[in-house]
DNA sequence: CATTAGTTTTGAACGTGTTCAAATCTGACG
DNA sequence: CGTCAGATTTGAACACGTTCAAAACTAATG
């Protein structure tokens, strides 16, 4: 509420993500964070609600960040292909001096009810944020309108996968990861362009019915 | 090594197995595992090394059984599609009593460093015996060599996919799982049809060299 | 200034997964 | 039978995330 807790909660929140990039996120101890922070253990649960609640605040931290450069940058151009690399690089740039934290939060990854997980309802906002960007992306591209509904989702989709892998990627530099984008950017942005094709139209209403089908 | 110590060692698994059911993975202590299999906390832990293991014992029992019967189901057919049908069934009806349990070695699921992920190299014999399934499921059908080398690795993997989105699908009966296996299952054999059309080669052969930089 | 309601901070205590040194058991060998 | 190495079992102890009742602080009100 005041800014004196807003600056408490900063001080609990740099102290936390000091420590897990020094020592990972395991080996930091709530007992350590709050004693960075100069207070006792009890404090820092007053900020946050669990552990993993500050590599979250982390994530909305960065999302907020986006909301800054990311809308303009996609504007820049008008090939669809750099668009959707610019939405995808922006993670992977914001997130790389912490790439080993996010395995604690892919720990929770997939479980929807769990309060934390990208499919979670606590995180609607951040998510419908997150499918804007391609919804924006694809603006000025040919998009056949029974699949043009749900190709965001798709897209936002696709990309939380692609952090999944990255994050377990160690390859030097994440390269696999970078090798995986560029192929499978290729391949998507061609299937878009396609799908316009009168040949195509059995195989992508079938696509369709089967989103809606599985979205229910 | 002996019979006895087999003997416990079930014992223990199947007291684990029932407190899971009734109460939950989370809900059920060591200690009540301990107790309920008559020994103390730490003898778990001497055949166990740890909670998690215990689910992973299910999985390695699951694997077993899959070897009595389901070489024989899948020869059973020569449509591609009831093949792999038969195979990804397998999995469901088997950890059918069990789902929500699996949420336990969900939180693991993606971690490739963690012994009990189905990425492990720990679980690698297992993996190997669920990708060859779908070896011998591909056989008698056309498949192009450049993907054929790689295929059922990638069916294997879209199974996994499957039974994270099961374990999760709070739908009645897992009725969406159930949408999601019919409509991609569709979609995967028609495409593996088509992938030998001149027409197609281009792009299959993008899709090939991109699972070749990926896997390294 | 004194009172009071609200906010923030404290640190002991709790529950649970896991470890470990010591105790007990088992069976092979002389 | 007695001894000894190894396997098994024990239960206390540890570490750490988390909770919570009580203490300390803050600021508005009379």
């Amino acid at each position: 509420m005041t800014t004196k807790a807003e600056e408490t909660r900063e001080r609990i929140l740099n102290a936390a993500l000091q420590l897990f990039r020094e020592k990972g996120f395991d080996e930091t101890t709530m007992r350590d964070v709050a004693a960075a922070a100069e207070m006792a253990t009890g404090a820092a649960y007053y900020y946050f609600r669990s552990k993993e609640e500050l590599v979250m605040a982390l994530y909305v931290r960065s999302t907020e960040e986006k909301r800054t450069f990311l809308p303009a940058a996609v504007e820049r151009s008008k090939d669809l292909k750099k668009r959707l690399r610019v939405i995808i690089d922006a993670n992977f740039e914001q997130f790389a001096d912490h790439r080993r934290l996010f395995r604690a939060l892919a720990r929770i990854g997939m479980d929807p009810s769990h309060a934390l997980s990208p499919f979670a309802k606590e995180t609607a906002p951040m998510r419908d944020e997150g499918i804007d960007y391609f919804r924006t992306a694809l603006d000025g591209t040919k998009v056949p309108k029974d699949i043009a509904e749900f190709l965001p989702r798709l897209l936002w989709l696709y990309q939380v996968g692609l952090i999944f892998f990255w994050v377990y990627d160690e390859s030097p530099s994440q390269r696999r990861t970078e090798r995986l984008v560029d192929g499978t950017l290729e391949i998507i942005v061609r299937l878009i362009q396609l799908s316009s094709l009168p040949l195509i139209g059995p195989l992508r209403k079938r696509v369709a019915s089967l989103v809606r089908d599985v979205s229910e």
